[in-house]
DNA sequence: CAGAAATCTTAATCTACATTAAGATTATTT
DNA sequence: AAATAATCTTAATGTAGATTAAGATTTCTG
């Protein structure tokens, strides 16, 4: 494997010129784990950016009663990382968890920064990046003090399609914030109409 | 009034330099707005960032019974639109409404492309400024799926000092997302202990 | 300044969702 | 192939928070 497919994923951005990509492939770390391995666990510092080429991630919060709840998840040509923890270099409060065998590209901190400072299309690509996972955030902030289990779970069938043949209803019922045996009750009630 | 309090702003990320704070007086819309003034309306197409010099704003969705949900406040150096509409150029949902007299000053769609075309400074501040947006709103959904209404009250209580005095608990219960009335409950249950 | 509008509170009742527990089904590991 | 673990479902009961309604207080507006 290589960075090829990051290199892909930029050309949907401002793609990458020859110094990029070889400063992108000097620094990048190329990884496979397996499924059930972690990239991130409570305490620790988050230092990477974690893009996926294949394979699916989660990225959740364990509660004091043990409880998971899936704040994120990721697939092929996504990103994770938890960014509060990133930039503040923080201890922290989440786990980053490979729920299939995956491959992944890691940048780490200062090479990050390396870029951003190195080459402003950097800059803008995660600019738009970020925009739009804050878009995406913001609809799910709003779905969630405004609508049922009900809609945010047929909300999540429609925006993700792709995610729900690959992952248990015990993980979409902690993304969108119900127990599994009240999302079963839901999907029994969907079908039943 | 002038553009001094957005030049100072960015004085927290990369500061402008002559020819940028030259293009941004020259395409800065400042306004005066009165309370309940709307900035954005559902239907509108959201066409412009706007930076808010005096006052106080909530963007908030009214739903089919037509109950106010607060996505978002901003307060004097913050930053409110949104963004979804504003790059899709599709209809907002969102209502922006003056909750002060307010000052502001607005920065056009197309003058943002400008400035992120021409002076990569502002591709960093703003990958800088959507990050942090990023990462509140995160937590917000982290919380939103994982603690109660009281915890959630007194998070916002702690991190929202300054909002506090200035709106009432009907806005903080619609953020919080909550009746005023259970709100009201649970402040008594709290004085109580 | 008076009237209207918005805010805050209390209390009764209702409902969406959690909890607990148990059994059946499907994956995963040895 | 057996053993273990994870998933999904059902049902009974419990609870956080919504709804409705009403009254008191504060704030806005003409």
């Amino acid at each position: 494997m290589n960075t090829q497919p990051l290199i892909e994923h930029f050309k949907n951005y401002l793609p990458l010129g020859e110094n990029e990509i070889e400063e992108l492939e000097k620094r990048s770390i190329i990884r496979r784990v397996k499924k059930r391995q972690l990239l991130l666990s409570e305490g620790d510092i988050c230092n990477c950016y974690t893009f996926v080429v294949e394979g699916c991630f989660k990225m959740y919060k364990v509660d004091e009663q043990g409880k998971e709840h899936n704040l994120q998840f990721a697939m092929e040509n996504g990103w994770i990382a938890d960014l509060g923890s990133f930039y503040s270099e923080e201890p922290s409060e989440l786990y980053i968890e490979a729920i299939e065998n995956s491959q992944i590209i890691q940048l780490k901190k200062e090479d990050m920064l390396f870029f951003f400072t190195h080459f402003h299309k950097f800059d803008r690509n995660f600019r738009v990046l970020v925009e739009n996972a804050f878009i995406q955030m913001q609809r799910r902030v709003l779905q969630n003090i405004s609508s049922t289990a009900e809609e945010r779970y047929l909300d999540f069938l429609q925006k993700h399609p792709d995610l729900f043949n690959r992952i248990s209803n015990v993980q979409i019922a902690s993304y969108i914030g119900v127990t599994p045996e009240f999302l079963s009750k839901i999907r029994k009630e969907i079908i039943s109409k």
